[in-house]
DNA sequence: GCTCCGGCCCGTCAGTTGTA
DNA sequence: TACAACTGACGGGCCGGAGC
């Protein structure tokens, strides 16, 4: 197996097993009904070619009833497993529960202001010039001072680069100039070039939240150990006091 | 030194969700 | 409803540690 591919295998399994442990935890979801949906998703689009055998196994059984009710069991299933939250909804949802857990900030226009404490760190600026305006394509991440009053979990700002129009600036013709067939290819590419690069700021913003989302809720889990450990303590005081001598 | 393995990060695609 | 934002999944690269 080549290293990609096992990598691809053990992702998979995790995130089967992820799945089987969330439908125990809540039971909202069958293990069958998880399983088939997982290996029905990733066979139809080809990818994940190494089912486990609990996948293997329910195919072969998914395979064998109607059409039909499979195309409804699907949509059913689509429901069911139905997308979470955001990251950043997830944690400004927890930070309004629990005290002391910090916020994801939303992104914040320039005429917001910032904090004259932030430290911007050194993000390269390209802004793109397109025909319906101008696209602030990199945004920088700022610290925010706000860490400081949460301890270790840093949270950040989203801010708007101040420059105007420095490196990378693409002056994109409006639709309406666009005749030649050349023109029109160019004008796609640029598109494509902008969105991949939308995309990629945005997966980096996501996997900055994802991590931030774990990390909050694995300093949760440490204060609910602390506090489970002292609650069993309190307990076990109050039968000494209180359970009736025996002797 | 070489190979294998596992972890981490990144860019991209595809699908979902939010919103104007 | 179109479009933007978000996110899961995938493939690939890089790096450090372990075993040989």
């Amino acid at each position: 197996m080549s290293k990609c591919g096992r990598k691809k295998y053990i992702k998979t399994n995790l995130r089967q097993m992820t799945m089987e442990i969330d439908s125990q935890q809540d039971g909202s979801i069958p293990d069958s009904v998880a399983e088939s949906e997982s290996a029905h998703m990733q066979m139809q689009t080809g990818q994940n070619s190494i089912p486990t055998l609990a996948q293997v196994a329910t195919i072969a059984e998914t395979d064998e009833s109607a059409e039909s009710e499979s195309v409804i069991d699907f949509h059913k299933r689509r429901e069911i497993l139905s997308r979470r939250p955001s990251y950043r909804k997830i944690l400004n949802e927890l930070s309004s529960d629990v005290p002391g857990v910090p916020k994801i900030e939303e992104e914040k226009s320039e005429e917001e202001g910032t904090s004259p404490n932030i430290a911007a760190m050194a993000v390269p600026t390209s802004i793109y010039q397109t025909s319906t305006g101008q696209y602030n394509e990199e945004t920088e991440l700022a610290p925010s001072h706000m860490a400081a009053t949460t301890g270790d979990m840093p949270t950040y700002q989203i801010r708007a680069p101040t420059t105007a129009l420095p490196q990378g600036v693409v002056m994109a013709a409006s639709p309406g100039s666009l005749h030649s067939p050349q023109q029109l290819a160019e004008e796609a590419t640029r598109k494509r070039e902008l969105r991949l690069m939308k995309n990629r700021e945005a997966a980096k913003e996501c996997r900055r939240r994802k991590k931030e989302y774990v990390k909050c809720l694995e300093s949760r889990v440490a204060v609910l150990e602390v506090q489970n450990k002292k609650l069993i303590e309190e307990l076990e005081t109050l039968k000494d006091i209180y359970s009736p001598k025996t002797d």
